[in-house]
Order: structure tokens, then C-alpha cells, then sequence
RNA sequence: CGGGGCUUAGCGCAGUCUGGUAGCGCAUCUGCUUUGGGAGCAGAGGGUCGCAAGUUCAAAUCUUGCAGCCCCGACCA
């Protein structure tokens, strides 16, 4: 891509309104632009972004199972009443009449529908276990939206509802999505610790909040450091396994991880001193089996080996993709700019040119340009008629974990520079060795 | 939902107290010079001063009402 020709509307001074460092430089990079309260506009950098994440979660649920399917952000009132949830959710659900007075709703969450589309398919045990999910907008009208899209209004939620026969099949249904989301926040270039939950009126102990540690997190987390030093699952974990699966998970949920509703003050004092973690968190994910609360109610049942009709045990999870951007920027970032993981970086590599009309550097540029798009490279070409100040700020900010300058200066010994971003480190290399380098 | 604050050009702000017809920096456009860490000079364009009503010869400025947005707290992917 080439600069001139994409859409970076970049700021060069902070928002007043952007309290945090992820807001306001998604706002100074041209990732966002505030349309409303908690309501924001996806610019290019940003969708970029949001799509990267969102191919790794769907790589991941794919992989554990799940299938992909995309419902309405519009849901009828009607389907709502039958959970009893219709009233009870309050001014958060943000409520619509259309022309013909019928009473509709943004989507906050899908349990009605889900269940909704299950109970009119599904009528034997034999279909099952199943694990239906999207990616899908969602809104909440939240009483004070704040921090950009770290908690919006209107945020995109990958959401998975599993559906089992029984308790026992609804746990290894947990541990699938328990084992693919430590493997999905991995390959995002985030620690997210798994953490005990509230479960609600349901109880039990199966929910668990991920949540990626930060100075600037909404939650207080404690935990036992021994639980950073987990392994994370290997790609070719057997999700069907449910003994290998129960081990990980069991790996995973033995040392104190809490955050401060569900934490234990007496317990976490028995942790060794130099092992207790007390930190803030970002909510990534979230995760819970909820049993038969809606099957029952929206009369969800299928046929079992015992020819009986019985309510299948649900379970639901989230991962907020919106907010991971966000997250994203709060774990890796410096004061220049964003500090992109390369999985997710909205492109691999930044090209400068530091001096345009120069018949050296725009054909050195155009070189590399080809080169390393033809190899599979996402390069953004900096193109544009500035000095190169300007250039190496645009490209620090942006944050590609590379960037590539071509100035006149390195091109007289016949070399052009490579910077990794993370780390400021530079090397003077031959044009071709630049394309091995990166392309390695 | 309680408390506080803000709204003037794309962004950041001054002007409001004390009414007299809108300004600064950055950004944008043109020209020349410049070119390895956000250049210099000269010129130019861009504003229903959040909206509405009122007071007044005259309102960004005073009065009233409304709206939007932000921050702190209680609640949430």
C-alpha cells in the first residue's frame, strides 16, 4: 500500500478527551474516529487491525471445533420474553421499535437467539456436541462508555455457545474453548491469565474471566506467579482428548489467579511472598457454562440414548476483539508510538522513502516494494513528498515492527537501513539482504 | 445514576468576567528555498462561535431552556 494513496488521517496532538495511552494513540494513529458516545468509526488502520485479530480467533475456535455461522445484530423482544430476560436486563439493552410498532433490540448478547436457531434443528443427542460462534457487533447501552474502545457502547464480541447432552459433555465443551483461547491470546502476543469468575446464580466453578495484565486495567487481579509459567497448549492438541484436555485445564486453574470480587485474601497469603502477583487487568475474554438455564425456559431439548427428551447444558464465550485492540496498545506500546506484535501488526513492514524525486531512492524503493509484497509481505510505502522527520514519526507511530529507510546518505555505500521497531536496532544491509532479512 | 467540567476552523486553544460583528499555534493550499528525527520565508483559503428563544441599536460574550461530549465514582465483553 502506498501512503499517498491510503486513508491515515494522523494527529499529531493528543485529543483532550483521551485519557488513556491505547485511546489516544488510536486516535493519533488513524485507527478510530469517535462517531457518538461509546460509538466509533473503524478507519483503515484500525480495520486492519480488527481483522487480524479476528482471523486468529476464528482460526482457533475452527480448530477446537466450533463452526461459524453470523446472526442479526436486530433480535425480536418476543424471543427475549421466553428467557424472561426481556425485562430484566434493564436500560442497558438498547430497545427499538420498527414502523410497525413491533418491538425489536440491538443484540447485547445472542443466548435467546442461538438457542433460538439450536431448538429448531436439533432434536437428537446424536448431533451433538456442538459449538456454534460469531463475530458479530454488539451493543450495550453502558451508562458511561469510556476509554475509546476499550469499553464502547457498540464493540464487536466473537461469541460461542456450546450445546451437550449432559454436565460431563458441557465441562470438555469448556475446556475446548478454555484450552483455544489461551492458544488465540498467545498467538496475539498477550499472557492472558485465566481467572476464577462469578458464575452467578448458577454456581459451580466453571467461569473464568482472561484477563491480560496492565497499568491501566479496569479489574485488580491477584495471583500465584507459578501460573505465567504454564505452558501454552501445543497446535496439534487433541480437542477431542478430554483427559489431555481436563490436564491442561487443570494445569492452568490450580495456582491463585483471582480477580479482586472473587479473591481470597486468606488463600492468597499462603503463596509464597515472592511468588503473589498483584496487579490491573483488561478483560479479554470471558467464559461460563450456564447449564440449562435458557434450554429449559426456550424449550431447547433433543431425544437421548434413553429415548427421553432433556434439556441440553449450555455454555457461552466471549472474546471482546474490539477491546483487544485496544488491549493490544496498552501492552505494547513506548513514548513514540504503538509497538505492533508482528500477528497482528496492520502491516509487516514500513518502507520510507527520505527523499522522493530522487531517482536512487524511488527506484530502490519501488525494488523493495515489489519484492517484498511478492513474498507475501504487508508493506506500507511511505511515498508521500515530507522530510524524513516527519516520516520516521508517522512510522513509529503507526508502529510496524519494521521499517526499511532508503536515504540517499545509506544508498551511496549501496545499502539501505532496517530498524526493528521494538527495539530501535539497525542494521545497514545490501537491498537483497534486507529482503532476506525480512522475509526469513 | 450521583458529582464535576467542557462545547469558538480538521486538532489544540485564547476571546466571555467588563456586549461593539472573531483570533493564535499546528494542519491544509500556492510559490521559492530546504531534505536522515515532526523545516524556513512569503502569500492564501477555511468559522450558522453546540441548538433554540429572550434582553439590546448591537450577543461568541448577558438571561432562560434544550442538546452533545468528557472526567471522577457506583455497574459491565
Amino acid at each position: 500500500m502506498r501512503l499517498s494513496r491510503f486513508f491515515l488521517p494522523i494527529l499529531r496532538d493528543n485529543p483532550k478527551e483521551a485519557e488513556i495511552v491505547s485511546h489516544r494513540l488510536m486516535l493519533r494513529a488513524g485507527m478510530i474516529r469517535q462517531e457518538s458516545a461509546g460509538i466509533y468509526a473503524w478507519l483503515p488502520m484500525g480495520l486492519r487491525v480488527l481483522d487480524k485479530i479476528n482471523r486468529i480467533i476464528r482460526e482457533e475456535q475452527n480448530r477446537s471445533g466450533a463452526v461459524e455461522l453470523l446472526m442479526p445484530t436486530i433480535q425480536s423482544a418476543d424471543l427475549w420474553r421466553e428467557s424472561g430476560r426481556y425485562d430484566a436486563y434493564g436500560k442497558e439493552m438498547l430497545r427499538i421499535a420498527d414502523r410497525h410498532e413491533r418491538e425489536m433490540l440491538f443484540g447485547p448478547t445472542n443466548e435467546e437467539m442461538i438457542t433460538e436457531i439450536f431448538r429448531a434443528s436439533v432434536k437428537s443427542y446424536k448431533d451433538l456436541p456442538l459449538n456454534l460462534y460469531h463475530i458479530q457487533w454488539k451493543f450495550r447501552d453502558e451508562v458511561r462508555p469510556r476509554f475509546g474502545v476499550m469499553r464502547g457502547r457498540e464493540f464487536l464480541m466473537k461469541d460461542a455457545y456450546s450445546f451437550d447432552l449432559d454436565q460431563a459433555g458441557a465441562r470438555h465443551a469448556y475446556n475446548r474453548m478454555f484450552v483455544a483461547y489461551l492458544r488465540t491470546f498467545n498467538r496475539l502476543g498477550l499472557t492472558a491469565i485465566p481467572m476464577r469468575a462469578d458464575t452467578g446464580p448458577i454456581g459451580g466453578d466453571l467461569s473464568h474471566e482472561f484477563i491480560i495484565l496492565a497499568d491501566t486495567g479496569e479489574s485488580e487481579v491477584f495471583a500465584d506467579r507459578q501460573v505465567l509459567d504454564q505452558p501454552i497448549p501445543a497446535v496439534d492438541t487433541d480437542f477431542e482428548n478430554v483427559a489431555e484436555l481436563d490436564a491442561i485445564v487443570k494445569a492452568w486453574t490450580t495456582p491463585y489467579a483471582a480477580t479482586s470480587e472473587m479473591h481470597d485474601a486468606a488463600l492468597y497469603e499462603t503463596i509464597p511472598n515472592e511468588r503473589r502477583v498483584s496487579a490491573r487487568g483488561i478483560e479479554v475474554g470471558h467464559i461460563f457454562y450456564f447449564g440449562t438455564k435458557y434450554s429449559e425456559p426456550m424449550k431447547a431439548t433433543v431425544t437421548g440414548p434413553d429415548g427421553r427428551e432433556t434439556p441440553v447444558h449450555m455454555g457461552s464465550y466471549g472474546i471482546g476483539s474490539s477491546r483487544l485492540v485496544a488491549a493490544l496498545i496498552e501492552a505494547f506500546h513506548d513514548e513514540n508510538g504503538i509497538v505492533w506484535p508482528q500477528s497482528v501488526a496492520p502491516f509487516d513492514v514500513s518502507l520510507l522513502n527520505l527523499k522522493i524525486g530522487d531517482a536512487g531512492t524511488d527506484e530502490t524503493c519501488a525494488t523493495l516494494y515489489k519484492a517484498l509484497t511478492a513474498r507475501g509481505l504487508d508493506v506500507l510505502y511511505d511515498d508521500r513528498d515530507e522530510r524524513p522527520g516527519a516520516k520516521f514519526a508517522t512510522a513509529d507511530l503507526i508502529g510496524s515492527p519494521w521499517q526499511v529507510m532508503v536515504g540517499p546518505k545509506s544508498l551511496a555505500e549501496g545499502k539501505v537501513e532496517l530498524k526493528r521497531r521494538k527495539t530501535g536496532e539497525r542494521q545497514l544491509l545490501s537491498v537483497e539482504d534486507a529482503v532476506l532479512a525480512l522475509t526469513a
